[in-house]
DNA sequence: GCCGTTTTCGGCCCGACTGTTTTCAGTCG
């Protein structure tokens, strides 16, 4: 079972914990249960496994109570605790919770007094007045409640990093543009790196908040203000995008952008250890008594917290706060450290550049090389090339090679594993590549048994190099194929086989949490763009954001070396 | 329901906004 599939049901039982009106401290246990198990880089089924209830029980947040529902939960698949609270109260009830301004409280007060259990129950009866009968509820909530529903109806769950990420950067650019917001910085879960992302969370100082706010809600593309106060405003654009804009002083602005960039988790555990020392922190600053003693910026935060400096991508209280506390953070790698792209198509295959542009662009971004791995002929719907064309194709690169100085295309393909686990190209062909990628493109519905091995076997190899976006999942599209990652990773380990981190912005394959254990078990990373034109390349930055979020150093990275570094590693035996 | 360099019992993060209210509960981040 995956853990993200055990962390849901946790949340599930929570959300109905809380509205049957439990102790709250208990409800937060589940939630912080589920948070740990959603970050939990090893998978909760094998701890069980190996461990029973008192490994789980080693799990931070998990004690007697949980373990027995969790092992409830592995052993059925199912959780008889959550299929019991959900006798008393329809799912209708508890979706109703995603309009804004319902919360647990007045969903199951609409669910008692009116028989509310569904949404759309709830909009017709804002509609024909009937929710007025209900103490406390006037017109303007009910005016709230009808557009609140239509925006839920309309919004497409969770946005892309890819697509949210380019969106805020324009929207800070307007923000800046005339002056009136000095300083502007994206926050929340976009700012964290997260593969998908619910609003845009935006801070700014400015001389005029006011003025500020003027400007903001009048931008162009949007379709709704939800709220235009001094300091805060909240904006739905046409694409369902929700923005928020919140204006703070100069010197709040470290706290603020700490609070704003969260997570919620990490910041709990922030302030659970500024009390532990005697502090107080808030989004206005960090306070002794009454006087702050840190806010302007967030290293000034971290330091009288007495600790190290966390980025943001590591904020989501899972190990990095006591890392930082005993300064035992890594060096995070970044953008500049990257000095190849090794996963690109032109259009020999389903890419539209032709080599040579690709190469110039990548020479332009700093690179010193490039690998063109285009598909192989069973690749048909990408034209993937037969033996014939791959061969000519090497050649036309040996041509441009020598027209490019100061930087070097390698020779790749990128090579299908079949259903059994053979490739694509015979071992002869292979060897005369500079590199290659193997990886899956059919065959998607096989058992996780067949589908593991199947893998394994490509890995064994000697001519793989790597195996690129190693569980196939296509965000929000298309589950990962059934494979035992643990067991992918081990093999990676033992045969020296490089996993890629896929920077497609629908891919990031591996995710930050496999990226995190593949690191721990030894096994290096090649962050590659896969793209299949020139534009695609500056998908590195959400790869790099993901490596980031997986704890990955410099020297986890292969295209971090220079290239007569990465041709050595190349080298198998 | 979890947790412990003051604790195995008594705590458990902090603050703003909204709509409805004359002092606050509910919701949100």
């Amino acid at each position: 079972m995956e853990n993200s599939t055990l962390a849901d049901i946790l949340f599930k039982i929570s959300t109905l914990l809380e509205m049957k009106e439990e102790n709250p401290f208990k409800i937060k246990s589940y939630q912080k249960a589920a948070v740990n198990i959603e970050n939990l880089p090893e998978n909760v089924e094998e701890i069980y496994k190996k461990g029973g209830r008192p490994a789980l029980e080693k799990l931070d947040g998990i004690g007697k109570g949980l373990s027995e529902r969790i092992e409830d939960i592995i052993k059925t698949g199912r959780s008889s605790y959550l299929d019991k609270l959900r006798k008393d109260i329809p799912d209708g009830v508890t979706e109703m919770l995603n309009i804004q301004g319902v919360g647990p409280k007045l969903a199951m007060k609409l669910f008692r007094s009116l028989r509310i259990k569904t949404v759309e129950e709830l909009l017709s009866a804002a509609k024909n007045g009937k929710l007025k009968k209900l103490e406390g509820i006037e017109d303007k909530k009910v005016f709230n409640i009808i557009k609140a529903v239509e925006n839920y109806k309309n919004m497409n769950e969770k946005h892309f990093l890819g697509e949210a990420l380019p969106y805020a950067e324009t929207i800070v650019k307007q923000i800046e543009k005339n002056g009136l917001g000095t300083k502007a910085l994206i926050c929340g879960s976009l700012r964290r790196m997260k593969e998908t992302i619910g609003d845009i969370d935006i801070l700014a100082t400015s001389e005029h908040p006011g003025d500020l706010m003027a400007l903001f809600t009048s931008l162009p593309g949007i379709k709704e203000i939800a709220a235009k106060g001094k300091t805060k405003s909240s904006a739905i654009f046409d694409n369902g995008m929700n923005v928020d804009l919140r204006v703070v002083d100069e010197r709040e602005f470290g706290s603020a952008s700490h609070y704003f960039t969260g997570s919620k988790q990490h910041n709990i555990k922030i302030r659970k250890i500024a009390i532990s020392k005697g502090l107080k922190v808030s989004e206005y600053g960090v306070f002794k008594g009454r006087k702050r003693i840190a806010g302007r910026t967030e290293e000034e935060l971290f330091k009288a917290l007495g600790m190290q400096y966390v980025p943001p991508e590591l904020r989501e209280d899972s190990g990095e706060i006591e890392a930082a506390r005993k300064r035992a953070l890594p060096a995070l790698i970044d953008l500049k450290d990257i000095k190849g792209d090794l996963h690109m198509h032109s259009n020999h295959t389903d890419g539209t550049a032709s080599i040579e542009e690709m190469a110039k662009a990548a020479k332009k971004l700093g690179y010193e090389y490039i690998a063109i791995t285009d598909h192989s002929r069973s690749t048909k719907v990408a034209g993937g090339l037969n033996e014939k064309e791959l061969l000519e194709q090497m050649g036309e690169i040996d041509r441009i090679n020598k027209k490019i100085s100061g930087f070097k295309i390698l020779k790749g393909a990128e090579v299908d594993i079949l259903k059994d686990g053979s490739l694509d190209f015979p071992d002869e062909l292979l060897s005369k590549l500079d590199i290659v990628i193997a990886s899956i493109h059919s065959g998607f519905s096989m058992t996780k048994d067949e589908m593991t091995k199947r893998i394994i076997k490509a890995m064994q190899n000697r001519f793989v190099s790597i195996i690129a976006h190693p569980t196939g999942r296509l965000i929000g599209r298309r589950m990962p194929y059934e494979i035992d990652i643990e067991n992918v990773i081990s093999e990676a380990a033992r045969t020296g086989t490089v996993l890629e981190l896929n920077s497609y912005p629908d891919r990031l394959d591996l995710k930050d949490i496999h990226c995190r254990m593949a690191k721990e078990k030894g096994v290096k990373i090649s962050i590659n763009t896969d793209s299949h034109n020139t534009n695609n390349l500056s998908y590195m930055k959400y790869g790099i954001g993901t490596a980031r979020r997986g704890w990955l150093t410099k020297k986890d990275v292969i295209n971090t070396l220079d290239l007569g570094e990465l041709m050595d590693h190349l080298e198998r035996p």
